[in-house]
DNA sequence: TTATTTGCAAAGTCTTTGCAAGCAG
DNA sequence: CTGCTTGCAAAGACTTTGCAAATAA
């Protein structure tokens, strides 16, 4: 079971950059929180806080997602779309990938765990001396609803 | 040893699609003709017709380039820059998936054949019930020379 | 107090689109 | 000829940035 990704967590992690625990960035976080599994964009995120009254820049929204992705407390994507998204990670480092698929008919993005890359790492490394330290990988199909 | 994107191709493609062979569409592929396992961007494919003194719009670049790809002469491709790339496809369709790899100091980008994945979307399949139909997969990672 | 951070609007980057003029078939 | 294409400039979508005002520590 993933340790949750908690606001002391964000709270220690700036402490020790020389950043502040703004409003906004508890408030962005709490987004995240509140929808656990989603892939928000940015736009989605200031929507989400307008709604609950939290009136907060879009320039501001960009910032926090930038800045907790630095600090490794959410995970930036590029599902080959315009925008980037980007999700809450778990605090342990994922022994198994996950993966995402897109449905294109739905455009829902389902997860998958696997660790089937692990081995195809080790065998670009060996084979080719590429040393790879992170990677994306999306699948596009038809997910069961919509087949 | 699989066959070359010819020019011929691109002249039967258009034609059974009712699509004209034009100066231009006939200039944005020579350019990958030309650079055969490059990634090339709109802006890139632009700057290098102009250095050859071949004046084309930027948009019909990019009307070109979306052309190619919808009749299966370019792969459109995404690596989480904010711009998309473009390369020309073999002819004989992959049997061995290709991989891309961005060396995250020199920025290149390296390919990789492998064909670990089917098996891999098989098995989600056959867990999930999402049916893949085409996927993009990018390591990110150091390459021989940077390490 | 004071270095960060915010909000706003303006600017930036890549891509798409409307439309008159041009050209391939 | 005639409908598909082009080129241009303008508009669009998403993101970043400059700067004065606000604020966490």
């Amino acid at each position: 079971m993933p340790e949750k990704m908690t606001m002391d967590v964000l709270k220690q992690r700036l402490k020790s950059n020389k950043h502040k625990l703004t409003t906004q960035r508890r408030a962005v976080l709490d987004v995240f929180i509140d929808h656990p599994g989603e892939h928000l964009r940015a736009d989605e995120v200031h929507e989400l806080l307008r709604e609950q009254s939290q009136d907060i820049g879009l320039a501001t929204v960009y910032r926090s997602l930038e800045l907790l992705a630095e600090l490794g407390i959410l995970q930036k994507m590029d599902f080959g779309e315009r925008f980037s998204r980007y999700e809450i990670r778990t605090m342990t480092p994922d022994e198994h990938q996950h993966h995402h698929m897109i449905c294109m008919k739905c455009n829902k993005v389902f997860e998958f765990q696997d660790d089937l890359l692990d081995k195809l790492e080790k065998d670009i490394y060996k084979k080719s001396g590429f040393k790879i330290v992170d990677h994306q990988v999306i699948f596009y199909g038809y997910c069961k609803m919509c087949q």
